[in-house]
RNA sequence: GGCCCAGUGGCUCAGUUGGUUAGAGCGCCGCCCUGUCACGGCGGAGGUCACGGGUUCGAGUCCCGUCUGGGUCGCCA
């Protein structure tokens, strides 16, 4: 029997209330979030989004009538309570931020009751994510779930600020786009107009922004959802936000510039954190080389070490085996793991065999300063000495060395630090490292095309002092092309974009496109490029990534506001699901009967 | 597609080498309580141990398969 709100506007949000209102007579509204029913006296935490607030009812104050419904109030009904602010009689609540003060209750409606939930509402919840996500609704009501999105819809705000006042439009882009195969794969939306043909959803807005370039608008910005068939991870969702930006007559270091510094009004506006500019910038190939990874997570150091020199012509068939097929041999040291029980090395070999090592040699080094190794045996003294120099070892650490081709040691050596990293204690929770890393390669081999391919996009710039190698040697090309990172997170990328269409069609030939498929496929990118293009750059976050560093939410699961879960599907409402035959037949779709039907 | 982890009242968990009637806390229901705020007191209800098969005199426990959720590799220009 739900009361109307007839005659009453809520005068305030519960958490708003303090001392400074003693006297004032108020209204609020929210959920129930405990009774005590003492007897004669009850008293009602009641729930915003704001925060908590006590109500009490005296039947003296609000007479016998309300007290009865008071009596009856349960967790999570919705009730309008009309009262006096007042400070506590009794003992001040020191937890609460209006701990000091309670609401005397004249007059109580029920808007609304409600069952019990299926599990608590309340912050720190142990309540299993599947439960949550099946009753999303719920758990969005939970305070910590709310500062979440609330954090993020801050972050919003400060964007739009920022790039606001740094002359910045905001433009919105297509949803229905059209499909490129390159990349990642596309989510496609049968035409009914045209059956038999297919809008994809946009992976990023990435060839409109650039066209918004050549008309004109000199920077544009965009918080813009954008939608990959890809398996989803902690930070990976089917459809997710980017911030979205480019910039016309800009080099590398105008992006940069701006981009540090909307980083730095981010983390003041929204968490209060300082960022001290300039970010530190490392070149790719020096990222790999010390970290394994062009996502390093630079809160602790345990960087890799070339050893290839050092064990060059050693009696370790794994060492120069590997030298010999044209890769390296690297290694790290785990400070003071030196008595690191068996089995775990044996886990971190079984780690490390996931990342596509054959295997991980290791070399401890005792208290006494003798060695307990896994290759010793195949070693002379002066060769083990030697490496152990080479790796700064001393009495009680634990080196771990990976041979293979380079590409499988990086990725190893990258992944087992990070292990470690968390493991040994070393990684400051507190902590925000943020990271350019730039001069990407412009190409990577893929084994499986046969060919090379882009590692950012065809339409980025290379540098300009490796142009003449484009064609002789297009493994060696750097692109004029930056992520930023924080925490070993990849936070964000973009790069300069070619605008001369010269350079343009090297790229495609390069890629091993053909005139006509770059034609057919971005046509209207390259005629726009035709009447008049300014050089252009840009660069997007990932918006979900960037709030769930900033709230230390464990996956960006927690800062939107309704995920999927690892199937790509929702488990509130149960989408993806089978439509009618009516709709199919509209589309022009036929769906193949499920095995075992007739 | 591969590998790993988990699934026991509404929630979170315990459950020994396989052995009577599967326990606890919270929540829920009823009664009582005028200063509680993790309120308190008394009483109570609530479980096909995810599902299916197997081993066994006997399975929550062991084996096989399936489902569900999570992590990760591949994948993600």
């Amino acid at each position: 029997m739900a009361e109307s709100m007839k005659g009453l506007k809520r005068t305030c949000r519960c958490g708003e209330l303090s001392v400074a209102n003693e006297g004032q007579n108020v209204t609020v509204m929210g959920w129930v979030a405990k009774q005590r029913n003492k007897g004669g006296i009850i008293f009602v935490d009641l729930r915003d989004r704001s925060g908590l607030l006590q109500i009490i009812f005296e039947e003296a104050d609000c007479g016998s009538a309300h007290f009865a419904k008071a009596e009856r109030l349960r967790s999570e009904f919705v009730i309008a309570v009309t009262g006096r602010v007042e400070k506590r009689s009794g003992a001040v609540n020191e937890n609460l931020s209006t701990g000091q003060i309670e609401v005397r209750a004249r007059e109580v409606r029920v808007l609304s009751e409600a069952q019990t939930p299926p599990f608590p509402i309340e912050s720190a919840s142990r309540t299993k994510e599947e439960i949550r996500l099946k009753y999303r609704y719920l758990d969005l009501r939970r305070p910590d779930q709310q500062e979440k999105i609330i954090l993020r819809s801050k972050i919003c705000a400060a964007v739009r600020r920022f790039l606001t006042d740094e002359g910045f439009l905001e433009i919105e882009t297509p949803i229905l786009c059209k499909s490129t195969p390159e990349g990642a794969r596309d989510y496609l939306v049968p035409s009914r107009v045209h059956p038999g043909s297919f809008y994809a959803l946009p992976q990023s807005p990435q060839l409109f922004k650039q066209l918004l370039m050549c008309s004109g608008f000199d920077r544009y910005f965009q918080i813009a959802k954008c939608f990959r068939d890809e398996d989803l991870r902690a930070d990976r969702q089917p459809e997710f936000t980017q911030i979205d930006m480019e910039l016309s007559f800009v080099d590398v270091d105008d992006v940069i510039d701006v981009n540090e510094r909307l980083l730095q009004y981010i983390c003041r506006e929204a968490v209060g954190l300082s960022v001290s500019l300039p970010l530190p910038r490392i070149k790719w190939i020096d990222a790999m080389n010390r970290y394994g990874s062009d996502k390093p997570d630079t809160r602790f150091g345990m960087e890799l070490t070339d050893v290839s020199q050092v064990v060059a012509g050693c009696g370790f068939g794994v060492f120069t085996g590997a030298l010999e097929n044209g890769g390296t041999v690297r290694g790290i040291n785990a400070r003071g793991q030196a008595a690191m029980p068996r089995k775990k090395i044996d886990a971190l070999v079984d780690f490390a065999r996931g990342y596509g090592a054959k295997g991980l040699a290791y070399l401890a080094i005792q208290e006494d300063g003798s060695y307990k190794s896994s290759f010793a045996k195949f070693m002379t003294q002066k060769q083990l000495d030697d490496l152990v120099a080479a790796m700064d070892g001393r009495p009680g650490d634990l080196l771990l060395f990976a041979a293979d081709q380079t590409k499988i040691v990086w990725s190893v050596l990258g992944a087992l630090r990070v292990e470690l990293g968390e493991q040994m204690g070393l990684i400051d929770h507190n902590r925000f490292d943020f990271l350019w890393v730039v001069e990407f390669p412009q190409f990577e081999y893929s084994e499986e095309e046969g060919r090379y391919v882009a590692m950012h996009h065809p339409f980025t710039m290379p540098m300009e002092e490796d142009l003449n190698r484009l064609e002789s040697d297009p493994g060696s090309v750097r692109a004029k092309a930056y992520d930023i990172v924080l925490n070993g997170v990849e936070l964000g990328g973009g790069s300069v974009r070619i605008f001369q269409d010269d350079v343009q069609e090297r790229m495609f030939e390069a890629l091993g496109f053909t005139k006509e498929k770059a034609h057919e496929q971005f046509g209207f990118l390259l005629d726009a490029f035709q009447y008049g293009v300014p050089p252009h750059a840009g660069l997007a976050y990932g918006l979900d990534r960037l709030c769930m560093l900033l709230t230390g939410a464990e996956s960006i699961r927690e800062v939107i506001a309704f995920p999927k879960v690892k199937d790509a599907s929702c488990l509130m409402t149960s989408c993806p699901n089978t439509v009618d035959q009516k709709q199919l037949e509209e589309l022009g779709i036929r769906v193949a009967e499920p095995e075992g039907s007739f």
